[in-house]
DNA sequence: GAATCCTGATCACTATAGTCTGCAGTAAAA
DNA sequence: TTTTACTGCAGACTATAGTGATCAGGATTC
């Protein structure tokens, strides 16, 4: 388990959820994914595709490139 | 086919590959993946994953957000 | 005109993403 | 203390990503 946590999707995932005070069920429903499924991703347990990268950064209101930015901000943090 | 050639993700990376005279073999061994998946996203027959897009922006030496970015400007100049 | 480089394309296969259902546990509100 | 909201988690399943091998064909180059 958290085989990609030092990717750190998860974290950039949570935290924009987060800031715009949404449910994981509420935010699947903005962008047509299974709820289950964006807690799995927000634990790293799996990678999404660029399908669900844009799907999530729609609910989110953002572009993707702003979500993948939102990442690699915190991943700099860490290292 | 080409069924996410609205996404553009194949476009941008065939510019970026083009404008670094990397061969598809080539960027394939710079980034680890296989040499005829790279040549499918190329031609939008599929969408990368995560990993994909890191593994892709290593061997083209820029960050992922870049990459989504350009993908983004190609995007936008046909809408 | 054989040799090399490059890319499209197909097929069979394995690996992983993503859905759906349901249950458990915590916390806050009523 | 019941109800409601939220999330972790598991299992079975379907869909798609990604590999590896191989062939065909165009474009150099020798």
């Amino acid at each position: 388990m958290d085989y990609y946590s030092h990717l750190d999707f998860g974290k950039a995932l949570k935290k924009l959820r987060k800031e715009r005070n949404l449910s994981q069920e509420k935010l699947a429903d903005l962008s047509g994914l299974d709820r289950s499924y964006i807690s799995i991703l927000e634990r790293n347990l799996k990678l999404p595709s660029l399908y669900t990268i844009l799907a999530l950064a729609t609910g989110l209101g953002i572009k993707a490139s702003e979500f993948i930015m939102e990442m690699e901000k915190i991943q700099y943090l860490i290292e």
